[in-house]
DNA sequence: GTCAAGTATATGAGAGTTCAACTAAATTGG
DNA sequence: CCAATTTAGTTGAACTCTCATATACTTGAC
């Protein structure tokens, strides 16, 4: 038996999804526009930027900047192509790779950083309330505990 | 001067950004493995049942299933192929096109549509309180207000 | 009417994502 | 210690998305 969704539920998952959309849309498009590279290249450059050595391994890579081990595979060989990150072999496991972020790769993050920060204001916190900022973190908090488990 | 997020409004986006993609994955991979289409071409497939005549301009198909103009015209090219839609030529514009679901495209939705839901509902509406539910949809609603203008 | 500007849609190239192999190395269990 | 399994990561193909451009039609100004 489906249990279908009622009038107001359906609102409220197409708000849900026109929401979020225009939020990814708009960081996507700052970025590209901006600093010549997607969401997701960024959010690859933070987490290592964060590491220490700015040097992580790629599963692990893979988990902080919420990529698929493909993704983030392909992914870190462009960025290497720009320069911005080095593979390094891992000597205690010779299967590992650390990403490494290389001085041109933590320029471009520091360069991008303020335009992205804007749009993030723009888009999500200069929208709501400070209540309502509480609220949604409380939300994405159950939804991940849900979702990553 | 850069408005940098504190630590509190960097956890809350953190947790919007896994939140948000992980049900967006699940969405997915759902419809993916289940009925062989991605979430959009979902998207397109409702849009288009819920119209007079399950038929609507290509320009208005896009608005309603928050897709570009072009997004639209690559998947409606790849949906006619599997049978699933229609082009038709408008009569009173003929810069216009019309895009019509076929029967086997209305099949296609109604074997997919219970599996969605129940995805729709596993990765959110399970998961938060009916006050969480009420409060998402004013934070959606706000954020559609001030992005979509 | 005609020409310029605007609108509706399509198309092609380039880039990113996914999925399913695939390689290589580490671990486990007899 | 060796075979079987698991883990780390890469790769290629197929597909979708974006951006810029092209096409065809309409509208408005003169």
């Amino acid at each position: 038996m489906t249990r279908w969704l009622d009038a107001d539920e359906q609102h409220t998952w197409r708000n849900f999804l026109a929401a979020t959309q225009l939020i990814n849309e708009a960081l996507d498009r700052q970025l590209q526009r901006d600093a010549g590279m997607p969401h997701t290249y960024y959010m690859i450059l933070v987490a290592l930027s964060e590491a220490p050595g700015r040097s992580m391994r790629m599963s692990e890579l893979a988990a902080r900047a919420q990529s698929s081990q493909s993704r983030l595979s392909h992914a870190v060989a462009r960025l290497e192509e720009r320069g911005w990150v080095n593979r390094e072999r891992c000597p205690s496991d010779r299967r590992g790779n650390f990403a490494v972020l290389t001085d041109d790769g933590f320029a471009a993050l520091a360069a991008a950083a303020p335009g992205h920060v804007e749009e993030v204001r723009r888009s999500l916190f200069d929208v709501l309330t400070p209540e309502q900022v509480r609220r949604l973190d409380e939300i994405c908090v159950a939804v991940r505990e849900t979702l990553e488990g």
